[in-house]
DNA sequence: TTGCTCCTCACGTCACGTGAGGTGGC
DNA sequence: TTGCTCCTCACGTCACGTGAGGTGGC
């Protein structure tokens, strides 16, 4: 029979809380979980039954990866509301990470049948036709994240369209992002938002509508979220590294699918094209220090 | 213009491809992606764009929590059998972590909004009537994991029910499970498969058949798959212990919705019920040194 | 010349795991 | 008495982060 009234050593409440020794004394020390009761002579932690459920909320919330310091505080707190509210950031944090990893759990399972490598992307290079655009170019800082990005193109395309319908046109196509200085991103974005007009229109602006060329473009496609973006655009400038291309303009970004077309931003579909040439012989640059 | 033939410093690589300067460090010294080139009187560092795309590879897998000894074999393995290998089973870890995370988030809402203490449960103390069963009583191995437990609760079952049936005889109800040693299932499980049978039944069957006593019962019912019902459990046996209650008989399992019923463990729910009576005073017994 | 970046140690972090060497409990 | 458990250091683990002190590049 069991008797729930007796104290338990460490090692017997390890086991029946589901924890380890080592984790209960550190628990200790942290002033998470003390024993009920230390031998003065021995040093012997004895635990009681009724810290089971401290024990076990313990262990729950390391599970969820809840730092010792913050279990602490939801233990020890008396603030109800306190409590609730770290357990509420933690949960918008784990809902996070949950859905980002189960996104990337899918994609691993989209090429693992397949005899492709993981996690690659196709690239192609495609024959861009040319194109009569008018455009307004902006820098945008690029420690903020990728919001400030976002609205700016927002802004620029609204300014396009409005200044189009004040002469009676309309854009003849969907906006396209040029991205002039990819390689520094990390210091600011350096955009130009590019509506598309027809001749007729082009003719009516004069000098606002320009040709953005065609030719030969090193092309991908991605299908998810903005933000899960980075590698189809590292394929692609992998590839055009890779086969020495030269990139012959800024890279080109055509929003296929985006908040216009769904609510779901896992459906966007993203084109980037590059347009590139093969590189011209040039041996007096031995490529081996960076370009300053 | 960007120029992808150029060579990278670490800090520019790092940037572009979402890395740190000392995770590439790292990755060098363990042969996961060594640098384009490295000058060898200053010691840098030179990465060129072609290595973007392992770079990103890399950080996918990290992001995953690939162990950096397995992003190396999947980098550097010419087997793409072995590759897809481990990739699938990372997939079957990830994805039993992730659908445990998620459950343990959804087990936070519910409490979140509630004015309960997070992972609590519900105890209270019913008057659980007197029972006629007939039982079988199994020790099992405690270090095998609970499937050899549930195993032996089910041949137990099955043979309880045949020997009524061949005394064409059926059950009186859904089997009970007694737990004898709960403090020592880390030892071994000791437990007590009960069939209740009528009192037609149990006359017929002599002295098989027994009374499982009625009384006052500590009692929680959780819901949830069983890898999951030890909070219950800890919030039963804490609540008898901090109430100082002596447990009269071994603990009682009811599964009130198990795999008969559903075919989802979510949606399981199971009842615990422990005989106590109020401790009387035991002043020979200052219950600092557990029992042995 | 001035910042900025790069280099190599070396130590810190987080939450434990794992002995080492010694003692306690039955 | 014999295992088994407990104790306290102390070091190892994993994948970096963070200076310290010095050098390179433009």
């Amino acid at each position: 029979m069991d008797d729930l009234g007796q104290l338990l050593t460490i090692g017997r409440f390890a086991r029946v809380a589901g924890l380890t020794p080592k984790a209960l004394r550190i628990y200790e020390r942290m002033g998470i979980l003390r024993p009920a009761s230390i031998d003065p002579d021995t040093g012997y932690r004895y635990y009681s039954l009724t810290q089971l459920e401290t024990a076990e909320t313990v262990r729950l919330l390391r599970e969820l990866e809840v730092p010792l310091t913050q279990v602490r505080v939801l233990i020890t707190g008396e603030d109800p509301a306190a409590i609730r509210d770290v357990l509420a950031r933690h949960r918008v944090i784990l809902e996070e990470r949950l859905s980002h990893l189960s996104r990337l759990v899918d994609r691993l399972e989209g090429t693992l049948g397949s005899d492709r490598e993981p996690l690659s992307h196709d690239v192609v290079v495609e024959e861009e036709p040319a194109r009569l655009v008018v455009s307004l170019r902006r820098q945008i800082a690029g420690d903020q994240g990728d919001a400030p990005l976002n609205a700016a193109e927002w802004a620029c395309e609204a300014e396009l369209a409005a200044s189009l319908a004040a002469r009676g046109l309309a854009p003849a196509g969907r906006p396209i992002t040029l991205h002039h200085n990819v390689l520094q991103w990390y210091e600011h974005y350096d955009v130009e938002v590019c509506l598309p007009v027809d001749a007729g229109a082009a003719g009516q602006l004069g000098g606002e509508a320009w040709e953005l060329p065609g030719g030969p473009c090193a092309t991908t496609v991605f299908r998810g979220p903005w933000e899960e973006l980075s590698p189809a655009y590292a394929a692609l400038m992998s590839w055009i590294a890779r086969r020495r291309l030269a990139v012959v303009g800024p890279a080109r970004w055509f929003y296929l699918v985006d908040e216009r077309d769904t609510v779901d931003p896992r459906e966007y579909v993203t084109r980037f094209s590059w347009p590139v040439r093969e590189r011209p012989l040039d041996p007096g640059r031995p490529s081996i220090r960076p370009a300053s």
